[in-house]
RNA sequence: GCGCCCUUAGCUCAGCCGGAUAGAGCAUCGGACUUCUAAUCCGACGGUCGGGGGUUCGAAUCCCUCAGGGCGCGCCA
């Protein structure tokens, strides 16, 4: 099939190659969907001035001269408007059924590093760290599915300062008390119980302090017991990552303590060839364009001035691997709006180094906050924090509770359940732009009507619906396509966008354009489906024609569906 | 003080590579199940696009400015 709006460009820049000469034929002729037509062509007036001519007559000029499966017409100032003969339409759509990828195009490959998720085993993991984890990875699945070789990278929050409390209180606990309660997903009272002792017990702190000493010189029994901490951590990880059908996986794991010990060298490199100075006793960059509150430079430091290395370093290292051994021709940082800064001054720092290419892409997917009742970010300290689990667990009791009426045995409707929680959960964060924030609400979360994932999984359910009643199998090849009734016409338009669609999601890193995408397609369908009986057609020709539409439309929403990670259950 | 982000309908948000009368969901009100799943659909109501200025044939969209809100800004990560 061909993207409707490619065809669309190309015939409208061959008419003004041929009104107005060769040099015009790669002008953007500026399609935009359009309210009296399918789409219309904006070029004309845009163009008016540098030809000397009247818009109208521009617009004329390439009416006359062009050539697309539709009709023209001119209004307004010197608007082209393009509409798509209903032969065309149905052609299309029935090539778009016979094609595997449902007209999604394969781009050149190159390597994608994504960088999401990235859980701090040594904080607090709460509802906000779902979102990063959300977007991530339909980020991941969506360039996946346009031909890229995606890298995933779990950059865990494994190393650092907090640990050696953390070890410390896992001898005070017990080894195997400490591992139960840290898979069962109690990170936060275990963190809070050995901050607390940190704070208030002189001699547990100097044991802390102690334990950071020899984590830093991976002395074995410390890394034992490191190891211990973290591979319950990761369960934990896990298990969240199963529920919420996640694909990252173990392999996937590449946290700040795999970097330990290149902080050295990277540091030692930059010192000597000039790029990162002494400035108070600690070796900063400064990279140009950063400056702080006096207007002095800004530094982005790499070693504090007792020796210690922090994140920009850890940052620093991760990003020179993921170029020199990844050989990543783009990075995605799927990470929070606040550290919108520090990656900046990153990718400054890498640019300058000469490790980040002009010819390489690093991008910061700015997740926004989510707050908490109060309007405000949540903080470690703040009382009540639910459970990551425990709420989507509640998001699926909730799901399977509206089937009560519905005939389905228990296994069915917990299936279902699953499906449409997780879905509902993730939609909500998949929906909106990314890095808008938005106060944690578990109804907004967990609604199942509107703009939501269920009603999205709803649609194909009521698809399947139909062919099972008729007897038929949606794989199974049906048609030719016809197109009568407006509603056909309407759904056949909207199913030929979703090439372009899942493109520029994957060119801009924004899902939310796919979750628009397919709430209209979902919506396109009901109205189709309201107004257009598929088995009980007036003709055999309009009802394998309408089975063709239904099948058409289904797959497209289970494969939109499953590029954002979100499961279609048989039935609701 | 500097930098980044935000301000669109009662609420939550799209739209922001400039284009015709600014859209959707929720909420509210009124309709539609003898008809393929009503987790649905149809209709109504609802907006000085934060204020002002500029560029343009045309600005929610680009630029400047002001106000309000958020986040960040050398030894936490």
């Amino acid at each position: 099939m061909t993207d409707p709006q490619l065809v669309l460009a190309e015939g409208v820049q061959r008419a003004l190659a041929a009104a107005f000469g060769p040099e015009y034929a790669a002008e953007d002729p500026l399609i935009r969907p359009s309210q009296f037509a399918d789409y219309q062509a904006n070029v004309a007036m845009s163009l008016a001035r540098r030809l000397g001519r009247a818009p109208r007559e521009v617009a004329q000029a390439i009416a006359d001269n062009i050539d697309i499966p539709g009709t023209v017409e001119i209004s307004g100032p010197g608007f082209v408007n393009l509409t798509l003969s209903d032969g065309w339409l149905a052609a299309q759509a029935a090539e778009q059924l016979a094609d595997d990828r449902l007209g999604v195009p394969v781009e050149t490959p190159a390597t994608v590093v994504v960088d999401y998720s990235a859980p701090n085993a040594a904080k607090e993991m709460h509802v906000g760290h779902l979102r990063t984890t959300v977007v991530g990875d339909a980020l991941v699945r969506v360039q996946a599915h346009l031909g890229h070789r995606v890298i995933r990278q779990n950059h865990l929050g494994d190393w650092g300062t907090p640990f050696g409390m953390l070890i410390e209180h896992l001898l005070d606990m017990g080894e195997a008390a400490a591992v139960a309660q840290l898979e069962a997903g109690e990170g936060n009272p275990y963190y809070q119980a050995a901050r607390a002792k940190f704070d208030s017990d002189p001699a547990f702190n100097e044991r802390a302090r102690a334990r950071v000493v020899t984590l830093q010189a991976e002395d074995p029994e410390t890394m034992r017991l490191w190891h211990i901490f973290m591979n319950a951590t990761i369960r934990y990880f896990n298990k969240v990552y199963t529920e919420l059908g996640v694909t990252l996986t173990d392999d996937d794991i590449a946290g700040e303590s795999m970097y330990n010990h290149m902080l050295a060298q990277v540091c030692d490199e930059l010192e000597s060839r000039g790029i990162a100075v002494i400035s108070d006793g600690a070796l900063c960059v400064f990279p140009p364009g950063f400056t702080g509150r006096e207007g002095q430079p800004l530094p982005f430091m790499i070693r504090k001035s007792d020796g210690g290395y922090g994140y920009a370093t850890t940052d620093l290292a991760t990003i020179r691997y993921r170029i020199q051994d990844l050989k990543a021709d783009r990075i995605i940082y799927v990470i929070g709006v606040t550290q919108s800064l520090h990656l900046q001054m990153l990718f400054a720092s890498a640019r300058l180094a000469g490790w980040l290419p002009d010819e390489v892409r690093a991008e910061h997917v700015q997740i926004g906050s989510v707050l908490g009742s109060d309007g405000k970010m949540f903080k470690t300290r703040a009382g009540k924090s639910i459970k990551l689990l425990e709420l989507l667990e509640e998001a699926e009791t909730r799901a399977a509770a509206v089937l009560v009426d519905r005939d389905y045995d228990e296994a069915t409707r917990a299936e279902i359940g699953h499906a449409v929680g997780m879905g509902a959960v993730k939609y909500a964060d998949l929906s909106v732009s990314h890095d808008s924030e938005y106060v944690f609400d578990f109804d907004r979360m967990l609604a199942l009507t509107g703009n939501t994932g269920p009603y999205l999984q709803y649609a194909t359910a009521r698809i399947r619906s139909i062919f099972r009643r008729g007897g038929f199998d949606p794989a199974e090849p049906h048609g030719p396509i016809v197109i009568g009734h407006p509603a056909e016409r309407a759904l056949a338009l909207q199913l030929l966008g979703f090439g372009a669609v899942v493109a520029e999601v994957g060119e801009a890193n924004a899902p939310h354009k796919l979750c628009a995408y397919l709430f209209d397609l979902a919506s396109a369908f009901t109205t189709f489906y309201e107004n257009c009986p598929v088995l009980k057609a007036d003709s055999e020709e309009d009802r394998q024609s309408r089975l063709a539409l239904a099948a058409l439309t289904l797959r497209v929403l289970v494969q939109g569906l499953d590029l954002l990670g979100i499961e279609v259950p048989e039935r609701m």
